[in-house]
DNA sequence: TGCCGATATTACGTATGCGTAATATATTGA
DNA sequence: TCAATATATTACGCATACGTAATATCGGCA
């Protein structure tokens, strides 16, 4: 694939969309007065917010609260090495504790906070209507497109090493 | 844009994708051997790749040589602080060097080096030959969708701004 | 000519992510 | 039981990008 404009680059593409929603998300969470929510945070959240909600699916209080967080970082794509910083990060604003596993004591526990769990509504409307603006005009079936394209190149990408 | 399920989240895939592009990028060009250039380099790179070859076809010698910092961060995207840095990192690398514009001495002029210039094939190979591979069982079809998409994406959402 | 707003760049702090090496704890096999 | 190995996390350094606040220089107008 010969490149020599850059605009039209994929690759150049792929980073400036990446890097451009991500400062739309922050700014719109500044906007929506939750600006203790990073776009960084995201992933880790939506994983603790729904763990939660199956553990209370399955009324299984105060038996195994928390996720590992190499767990949480598995779920939200990223490195057990980036999660200690994220982590940090989300404990200085207030989202989540850690704890240390009595039945293990390698393993941290990260656990929502009140405040964790109640922004999680605004936080949601926030990426949702963010979402709707960043892809507004862009017809159903080319989005379909271009979430099955990213999915392959993930895989083509992975198959490379 | 309702999504509960993170790796469904368009956002998550564009994220994800761009990152481990790069990461493949970087792998790419230390297999290559030309492990001086970074995934970052190549905005300004081809900036001045391209903008060496019209001064020779002008036959422009001597008189302008070099561009301003400030124009090849334009030119790759990027913010005036950010081109701090990576001319830095690729004067550091041995690619580029800077000079004052003795007309105005408030710029930076920023110049290949003879080993910025020598690179170009290699490092334009390795750019071709990833892109193949990251986009790999890829209908070209889907490809033109997918730049399409992202470049509404980069004008969305300047306009919220 | 000399001051003032504009322009180009740098400095500094922050966020985000990675890889490698160290540390602490668990588990397992002899 | 104890040494070897495996697992979970952290520490540290680097790359990449941003925004805001200096700093240096230019250009134009009184």
């Amino acid at each position: 694939m010969l490149v020599t404009n850059i605009p039209d680059c994929p690759y150049y593409l792929l980073t400036r969309a990446s890097l451009s929603v991500t400062a739309a998300l922050k700014k719109e969470f500044v906007d929506a007065d939750v600006s203790e929510v990073k776009p960084a945070y995201l992933g880790a959240l939506m994983c603790l917010w729904t763990d939660e909600g199956m553990e209370e699916a399955l009324a299984k209080f105060g038996t195994d609260t928390g996720i590992k967080l190499i767990d949480l970082g598995r779920c939200a794509g990223l490195e057990p090495s980036t999660m200690t910083g994220l982590i940090d990060r989300m404990e200085r604003d207030g989202l989540v504790v850690r704890a240390h596993d009595p039945n293990d004591r390698r393993v941290q526990k990260v656990m929502l906070t009140e405040k964790g769990r109640a922004i999680q509504p605004a936080v949601m409307a926030v990426l949702d209507k963010t979402l709707d603006s960043v892809f507004d005009n862009i017809p159903e079936k080319h989005l379909t497109i271009v979430t099955d394209v990213l999915r392959k190149v993930l895989v083509n990408v992975n198959k490379g090493e």
